[in-house]
DNA sequence: ATATATTTTTAGACTAATCTAAAAATATAT
DNA sequence: ATATATTTTTAGATTAGTCTAAAAATATAT
């Protein structure tokens, strides 16, 4: 499987995970800022090889076969950005790039002792699940911070958005995965929130507390 | 720079280490596995970004640009072949296959974290020199085991041939890297030398013994 | 229901890296 | 020194992945 290949299958994974059904081929154009027509073109590619199911104007989802080789470089994926933070001290913001590469390493034995090395880790830096070699993950159950009510309390345990400027806008107010976050107060007119972590108050607004996983207490 | 420039530009640098003279079309074909017309034409590519020095029919030989690019790829390869012997538990045999992978990965923050975290090692599990971030690196003094004369001895520093084969044919008879051989005997008619090694005595081929790098003591 | 807008596919072209076959240059042998 | 062999380059084709522009299919609006 090509680098290329790896990467259509990997979007349209995250697609389908987010619409839960057939992915239309400008959703995967503009996933992956590239047109249309190259798009349509791989897929016929990925349907030729049963990595997906494709009708003609119809959308395209995953087969089984497709939906495993997705998640393997899910997993690929995860367990090198825990590697990046783990071992080299790379911050959370600085890992996607670097992992975009190194998810397309293959080595089997490579992957399985990378994820004994680490010590089987279950979340990458953001929060996310990492898969196991069988592509089965547990996904926490948590809630967004915007879904919390007044007075309610949990730890922050992912990130929905997970681009570099949001990272940074969370290292900077230390907002860190595992920080307690309670909500003071919500404003019914902007609904920002007025949260206490570490001891301290700050006001968020609406698009961040709607990035914000929690696992509630 | 793209991953076939750079195996490219790791060839020649490999060939220019042996012949230190110009390289020729042919041996680099031959060690790449690929037909002379396609180096003709990557040649010239590589000639027109001031990475190699080419004039028709007379060879390449590498620019300064050229050669530190190369030294960073070979950087690159020996310090993740280090990673996957010392920190992944893989045998020295099986390195070489993912480290051709891993070394075409682009980020100078991760080898320079890697090499950190790794303790900046100097040689490769088959006892192969790692350039710095610089390019240099120093070259232990050491010679062949069938260049050593009866009654002398030294330490196993490195292979000459790092073939999985020869590797292998190594392990079996637990000869690694850091132990003690003395010459007992050497046999004029074919060559072959009675060596003690780890309180044993064994005896080996010409063709073994000439791919035996000794630090004599 | 039909016109209009949007989405998707197709047709044809481009680039990078490769190949085969033929031509050109260089090396070798007597 | 010249014929022969070898090496290297060129010419032209192929494949994967991409693109633009146009055509075809589907969706939307009144």
């Amino acid at each position: 499987m090509t680098f290329s290949e790896e990467n259509y299958l990997k979007t349209i994974f995250h697609l389908t995970v987010l619409s839960n059904s057939a992915v239309s081929t400008n959703a995967i154009a503009e996933m992956m800022e590239t047109k249309a027509s190259s798009v349509t073109d791989m897929i016929k590619k990925l349907a030729e090889k049963d990595l997906v199911n494709y009708k003609k104007y119809q959308g395209v989802s995953l087969t089984n076969k497709g939906k495993l080789a997705a998640k393997t470089i899910v997993r690929k994926h995860r367990l090198w950005e825990f590697f990046l933070v783990e071992k080299l001290d790379f911050s959370w913001d600085e890992v996607h790039e670097v992992a975009e590469q190194l998810e397309h390493i293959k080595s089997d034995k490579l992957i399985r002792e990378l994820d004994r090395f680490l010590g089987f880790p279950k979340q990458d830096p953001h929060g996310d699940p990492i898969p196991d070699a069988e592509g089965n993950f547990t996904v926490l159950n948590k809630v967004l911070l915007s879904d919390l009510k007044k007075g309610e309390s949990g730890i922050f345990v992912g990130v929905k958005d997970s681009s570099t400027t949001f990272l940074q806008f969370l290292d900077k107010r230390n907002i860190a995965l595992g920080s307690e976050i309670k909500i003071i107060e919500k404003e019914p007119f902007d609904q920002s929130v007025l949260i206490k972590i570490n001891e301290q108050e700050l006001r968020v607004s609406k698009l961040i507390s709607g990035n914000i996983y929690i696992k509630t207490t």
